[in-house]
DNA sequence: GTCTATAACCTGATAGAC
DNA sequence: GTCTATCAGGTTATAGAC
């Protein structure tokens, strides 16, 4: 049941947000009502912060094996990350949204989930794989943010944008994914571009 | 008193965005109280639609302006219009994030807005004159969607993350703005070399 | 125009019966 | 465990006095 009330709860708070989901609406969605959901999780709060760390574990890890292949050439490495990223945001159009959304509303929460999840030592190991690239020449020496703020930038603008640009445009789902799939290598040289050595 | 309310409201629409913010605290802001309020907007929506506006006549047209001068070379005319936003969001830091929220709590809400505010003249001209230098082959010939995501995307995203990434790597306003200098460069170059013809 | 008072509603949370 | 009933608090919006 509590398994039951977490997925529904994760597709309701992706959608709407913490602020603009009401315990109610999940409820209804669950096929209960609210007092019961306050049985299972005391508060709301609690509630979304199980679903948070469930949705935040099903995104870190993948991405941080596959910057540490050091044997692959960069473009593949970079190949890899960058579809993993778009079919995750393509079977979740509003995931990207999401996460902004509630690191903006309260940036502890990321912290303190990453915490209690141990995937900080994963993330530390790739940082420090690619800094010694960096170090050794076989990368340009950017400062590691550079790298997110590229790849991660491109990798979302398509899907925060995506509802607005579909009825500015009249765009279809077809279109959408027609250019999605060139954006993606798109996104791949442009990242190459900034990690190459001339 | 109807500019002081909207200028009121804008600083703390844009800090907490709609769903978030009450019209007792915009009261407790402009120090009058909640009835007053509801005499110059009657209700929430009308006042935020206003604000919203006020908003996006703030944003849109330089930019327009700087992409349409053909006789300047084109990483000049990146580098005006990357130097405008980076100025705007770092005054306004939650800028980015406000309109990407309401973008997705409302996507019709820009559209209005654009139609209502007569910039979508301005819009065309800009985007027809793009479409002409790649025609020319002056430009490569890419989605003009692209250009926007990738250019967007690296602007926004350090803002976007500002707050969490701050508090993760205890980094300090002085640093935060350092990075943003240097940050500046690259999102031009990275531009540029999405656009130039090989 | 600006206030007080109040209506009507929705929220999260709890107590207690079953 | 799951329900009904209820509480306390906050919200937008309005009516009516000044």
């Amino acid at each position: 049941m509590e398994n039951r009330i977490i997925k529904a709860a994760r597709e309701v708070f992706i959608d709407k947000g913490y602020a603009e989901t009401s315990m109610s609406e999940i409820a209804t969605v669950v096929g209960i009502n609210r007092p019961a959901l306050h049985y299972y999780f005391r508060t709301k709060d609690k509630m979304f912060q199980a679903v948070f760390g469930d949705i935040v574990q099903s995104i870190v890890p993948a991405v941080f094996d596959n910057l540490m292949h050091r044997e692959l050439p960069l473009s593949e490495r970079v190949e890899r990350i960058v579809d993993a990223y778009i079919s995750l945001f393509t079977e979740n159009p509003r995931l990207p949204m999401f996460m902004m959304r509630e690191l903006n509303r309260d940036p502890e929460l990321l912290i303190n989930t990453i915490r209690s999840l141990n995937v900080i030592d994963t993330m530390k190991e790739a940082f420090t794989s690619l800094q010694e690239e960096m170090n050794e020449g076989k990368l340009k020496n950017i400062p590691l943010q550079f790298l997110f703020y590229n790849m991660y930038g491109m990798l979302i603008m398509p899907f925060l944008t995506k509802d607005a640009v579909q009825k500015l445009f009249t765009q279809s789902e077809e279109e959408f994914l027609t250019y999605i799939a060139i954006w993606k290598n798109v996104v791949v040289s442009q990242v190459c571009n900034l990690l190459e050595v001339q």
